[in-house]
DNA sequence: CTTATTTAAGACTTAATTATCCTAATTAAC
DNA sequence: GTTAATTAGGATAATTAAGTCTTAAATAAG
């Protein structure tokens, strides 16, 4: 569904979020850890997190990764998805046609649409400060060991 | 959502599906035509889906591809679906954990899960045999030019 | 102001997917 | 049986995605 750059950011995003709602900064390196991805390809990703506003990035000793509070309530779990995968998943006909519609349907246009709405509507309403919420209150994980 | 094969591999079978219904044979070389692929790469595809009992291909001078009308019913848009991309769209995590399950979710677990449960259910309900009828009758295409 | 620690950026490598090409195998038609 | 038309299969190439490495820039702390 997403790729795996855009799994990692979600992962990457919701620890950062996690940790800044104990006010606690983390450098890429636990970040890396404990969301058990690549560092370096996790540092790429956290740039791209890092120009969209997604998360504030501090450079030098105590630096690290953080998201502001009242941030954290306003960014989408879509935010993060079209920040670092796009906007195709949200356009993109199910069949791969240039030019999809209603007037000129697939012959799943339809069903497609439906669920690619349902997806679309579950990450409008999914806040990054409740998924954080609820891997800070341990009702949900990060990483499976 | 899905890959290029698996996109190139439903619209191919669409269409040679649509050519039964009328007990016409196609050729790959008219099957790429008709629905804007590849030719070489879709003769790839072709043979995933005749290996896998989808269609049916014929050798030699007025050889080429044809469905069944009776198999056609019983193949599920999922069927195609799983011959080329596999089960992973339907198993795995939102956010790529290798052992996300309701007892150690991920944040996403239940939401995810409901729209790959949506998305499950409509590749199991559809058959090809209606997504043929469609696009023989002029309901649906399979190019948008 | 120097040092150590951190992220940023760009070049590079590797792996997977997408796509092509060439030859073999099959078979209908003559 | 020979020929032409077709799919099958294997090797290869091109493109994109995933991942790594090295150096530069920023900054806190001594």
């Amino acid at each position: 569904m997403f790729s795996k750059a855009c799994e990692y950011g979600i992962r990457a995003s919701i620890f950062i979020a996690s940790k800044s709602l104990n006010s606690e900064r983390v450098r890429l390196r636990d970040v890396a850890k404990q969301i058990e991805t690549p560092e370096a390809f996790t540092a790429k990703i956290m740039q791209d997190l890092a120009r969209c506003g997604i998360v504030n990035s501090i450079k030098g000793p105590k630096g690290g990764f953080e998201i502001d509070l009242e941030r954290m309530e306003g960014i989408k779990l879509k935010d993060i998805v079209i920040a670092i995968d796009g906007i195709q998943i949200f356009t993109g006909c199910g069949l791969g046609l240039k030019k999809c519609n209603s007037k000129k349907p697939c012959p799943i246009h339809n069903d497609f649409a439906k669920i690619r709405n349902d997806l679309n509507n579950m990450l409008e309403e999914t806040l990054l400060s409740a998924l954080a919420t609820q891997v800070h209150d341990g009702d949900a994980y990060l990483k499976t060991v």
